[in-house]
DNA sequence: TTGCTACGCTACGGTAGCGTAGCGATAAGC
DNA sequence: GCTTATCGCTACGCTACCGTAGCGTAGCAA
């Protein structure tokens, strides 16, 4: 997403991919706007402006607007890249699944960038029905590995079925998020470990 | 913070002020402002305008300036005045008094409006160092009952002493604010019922 | 070369908000 | 009833931002 440089062969999946000797000059700005966006977006959250999105990155703010008809079309997109894709593991063992996600995701708690964006985000879906569903977009998105892997060890008989698996969800992703963005406390080893022991005890 | 009554003795923390002519109407119109801004916060969130509180308050925006030198010296001491301070319940069993506190979280993140703001200021937390003031006091007083709670069950021996207690507090209030402002699912009874279980067990 | 499209640039019109100045009105306290 | 602090009102100046218009230019394909 960074380095723009030659990469031939197109990764046919990945949309964010280096723009090829072929690519037409409207993804070539479509990319610099969203770049920038994001980039901003990390600074100011969704107070932004396309004046400024326009200032760093070169592209006249004409041209944005010619790609997104009003400021909340191009905020909407970029928060939609915002946040990447994560992917439940498949080990066969839901305690070193659970345990690979957790260490995960606190990992991804103490560096990612966006998780400073995300409480704007959290505030907009408060009142904005548009915003309110990329959020469920983003959540749904974090939540999605652990419902899975969870579902997927009781049809295994790893963990008792009668447990609800998005309160489980909750009991886990609950206190990490809690740590990042309400106590700001360090999301540390000791505490992991605990949630791992709470989730597979 | 609700209505300023008589109350001849003048409370003696508060600096009495100079004896000038005009303290009842100062206080009068500190009021209104204050109030209004904390509507206006319910509904707005930290965007609101002075101009809207002048609107709505019915009191001129100059005499707002008077008492506020600066938009955000104002909206910062609406902010402090939002949430209430909770109480720690004292029975001397630990079970009754976790399980008090959980169900009275979960009624006020249920229905108090103050619960629509929150994300609007965790959103300025993470750039404004004094909202990151404020922020804190306020995460502090949602914490406080419940650390109070668990180290007074350890210091009676109810409760293991090699728990942590902010690792205990963040297990059990990380779900309950995951559930409202994260994932939006109903916080119910069978919710409540499983973090008391989870705490007491 | 021609023609099409996307782009850059400048300049707008319009809105909203912050914070201030000046002046007359008014209510509190003596 | 007199004094004085406080308030309301109108009118500013300033900044930032949204979104658009018009016109000229650069890339690209036939």
């Amino acid at each position: 997403m960074k380095t723009r440089k030659a990469a031939k062969p197109d990764p046919p999946t990945q949309p964010p991919g280096p723009p090829s000797a072929g690519r037409k000059r409207v993804e070539h700005s479509k990319d610099k706007i969203l770049t920038t966006t994001i980039e901003l977006l990390y600074e100011a959250g969704l107070g932004l402006s396309i004046d400024e999105v326009s200032r760093r990155s070169g592209v006249a703010k004409t041209t944005i607007y010619r790609h997104w008809p009003v400021r909340s079309a191009l905020i909407l997109e970029a928060c939609v890249k915002l946040t990447p894709e994560p992917r439940a593991p498949d080990h066969g063992s839901f305690a070193r699944e659970i345990a690979e996600l957790i260490e995960t995701l606190a990992k991804v708690l103490r560096t990612a960038r966006w998780t400073g964006v995300l409480p704007s985000i959290v505030d907009a879906a408060e009142r904005d029905p548009a915003a309110a569903r990329v959020f469920g977009q983003i959540q749904a998105g974090h939540a999605a590995p652990f419902r899975e892997v969870i579902v997927r060890a009781q049809r295994r008989g790893e963990l008792a079925r009668q447990i609800d698996p998005d309160t489980m969800v909750a009991t886990i992703i609950g206190p990490l998020f809690y740590r990042r963005w309400f106590s700001r406390e360090p999301i540390d080893k000791a505490f992991t470990n605990l949630l791992i022991r709470q989730a597979t005890g």
